[in-house]
DNA sequence: CTAAGACTTCAACAAATATTGAAGTCAAGC
DNA sequence: GCTTGACTTCAATATTTGTTGAAGTCTTAG
């Protein structure tokens, strides 16, 4: 069982397979490999081939951008992922992705909300000098 | 002092004024208003003139899209403001921005979360089936 | 071994989000 | 009423995030 573990987890990836695991395209796939936000081995052939966690990599990339994150950034994150993620790997790159996202969720919440108790802070605060 | 309020509410702002007030370049502030993120009323001689909350919508409008929102999404949102936004009308906006906001870093959580708690699930979840 | 299908690179295109510069017009203070 | 600085539009440029197509190579099932 641990053996069939390991023989699955080093059954490589095609540039197809990780598309279809990630839900992109398959040049949405290459494009992440070239900015750094997966990383493949080559072929003798000199074909991508990827690892059982780049499906997952790419599905977590796609959600990072939707909150706001660049490609850039989601790329250095996961820099810090070593060549088999395990689940304290995972921790990690969870708790920076989740506490940055907050962070900037938390920005927009205190603007919208000085607007919400106070309209007249963000529309009237130059009004009380100017009787 | 209502009197006050009102004749300040009037006071027009230029381009460089919502610039200012809302932390972006002018060119940023043509470009939120071309592509309707606020608006604007034009003096005789053609130039833009803004009311006293588009600042305000500028910065929120940058906050959005730092957790994800399109300019055209913050458009339609805007959209609903009256001409002369009062507290209620922001608790509107604010709800949907966030709420939008956090159904998507929900998404996000849930899969690193899926991938913390069990990287075998994302890494070995057709490994069962091998044997 | 071969044919079909998937892969490669590279260049062009595209939409979103702006910025910059040119050429010309407006507004405001003196 | 003139001057100066800010404004106008338009076109070009830049970056990000991809997609598409051409021309050619690799892999693999049969």
């Amino acid at each position: 069982m641990t053996t069939t573990q390991i023989v699955e987890a080093k059954r490589l990836r095609t540039v197809r397979d990780v598309a279809e695991e990630g839900g992109v395209a398959p040049s949405a796939v290459r494009f992440y490999e070239q900015h750094g936000v997966i990383t493949a081995v080559r072929t003798s052939g000199n074909q991508r081939r990827f690892d059982a966690s780049a499906g997952c990599q790419v599905k977590v990339a796609k959600l990072a951008q939707r909150v706001g994150f660049t490609v850039r950034e989601i790329a250095e994150i996961f820099q810090e992922l070593p060549e088999n993620p395990q689940p304290q790997d995972w921790a990690r790159i969870s708790d920076q992705l989740i506490a940055s996202a907050e962070r900037r969720l938390k920005e927009l919440t205190r603007a919208v909300d000085a607007m919400r108790a106070g309209g007249r802070l963000c529309e009237l605060n130059e009004a009380l000098t100017a009787e």
